[in-house]
DNA sequence: CACCCGCTCACTCTTTCGAGGGAGCCTCCA
DNA sequence: TGGAGGCTCCCTCGAAAGAGTGAGCGGGTG
């Protein structure tokens, strides 16, 4: 346990890397190796640095970051991925931790527990920050979307009637209702303009 | 002008505030004098502190970096406020420049870039990132809504019916009917809930 | 002063939505 | 093998939404 944790940082915001980089090289036990701006580049630099843990912003210019995680951790399996973000919905959480990420904080953390966090993480155990564990716990057993409901809710997002959707999908209208309806209730929403609040305010889609 | 330009910072993110700090402290002629997280720290901070320049997130956790501008510079009519964010619809934009921000930077400009555009600033020009300027120059002209059509829009976000947001309002349904009549037509949207997606995506509302 | 604009309200009419039923088909998994 | 759940489609019906048109009031501006 004398070797550094080679981390690799993907960030789209050059000044938080440099603070990420300030934060970590301050510990004796860590190591930045390098930085990623998008997605494609965490991948190529995971492949020359071999580093020992990546930590993942979650919205990237090109792929996202929960996506970027799948492609490393297919590839190196050992490299622990930690989602370091500002906030999501319990969904993006959710897919975060099915797709393997070992960690999700969030940049409001203070440095001592971000620093502690990784290390935490590095040693094997898992660490969710706090805010976020409430907000998981609070749609616990919440139900979510279906790939096919989530394409029929971002039509709906973009203005478009039933009949439209239908059409788009080569459906019919009534399986589009039959489907809106699913959706209401899934969400416990009222209406189909409250459905799309809260598939964005929970992380299911993005506007 | 020997005098360092001093700095402010107000960021909720540690990290964040750390890679200012770094980038910032590298520059021979600027010295960041303190960082807040908050709103009401940040007003409190130039009171004790009497930075020249303040680098101002958007969001923050109490009050909006906007309002928190406006009240700096209600009592320290110097104070250059550069808004310092990840992204904003025309319509937050528009606030902050209206609300007279000195600068309005994205958190995805390289380094060098923030820094030239700090001097700038402080030597009496006007920034807008050519991101943000873009955006901006799409959306030139385009209406805004009134307050009291924002309100409106909100309870249709939450999934509220005309009828009932009116008796919310102690209003008339035809009254809201006419609202919202206007509302597509100035967001020019096709229904309710394009609505919302267009007005959340300009910055003129949140969910 | 006239004018624009935001806010308010009214009436009609068509389209769309969403609630209420039900049903068949598929796949995956216990 | 038997659910469970996702996807598809059908019917009815009342309630909303939105288009169209018109109008009065108050405040601010050229």
């Amino acid at each position: 346990m004398n070797q550094p944790i080679r981390i690799l940082i993907v960030d789209d915001h050059p000044l938080l890397q440099e603070g990420i980089v300030m934060v970590v090289e301050h510990e004796p036990d860590m190591q930045v190796v390098g930085s990623a701006a998008t997605g494609r580049e965490s991948i190529a630099l995971c492949e020359r640095l071999q580093p020992n843990l990546v930590l993942m912003d979650l919205r990237l210019p090109d792929i996202s970051g929960i996506d970027a995680m799948i492609a490393i951790r297919a590839k190196w399996p050992t490299v622990k991925v930690i989602l370091l973000t500002t906030f999501a919905g319990d969904a993006e959480v959710n897919r975060a931790l099915k797709a393997g990420a070992a960690g999700y904080l969030l940049k409001t953390m203070p440095r001592k527990q971000i620093v502690e966090s990784i290390r935490q993480i590095h040693a094997g155990r898992r660490r969710i920050d706090p805010g976020v564990a409430a907000n998981l716990a609070e749609h616990m057993g919440l139900e979510t979307l279906s790939q096919r409901e989530v394409e029929i809710l971002k039509q709906v997002a973009e203005g478009n009637r039933n009949k439209e959707i239908a059409h788009q999908f080569a459906l019919s209208e009534e399986t589009i209702k039959s489907h809106m309806k699913n959706i209401l209730e899934k969400l416990g929403a009222s209406d189909r303009t409250q459905a799309v609040s809260i598939a964005v305010r929970r992380g299911i889609m993005q506007l």
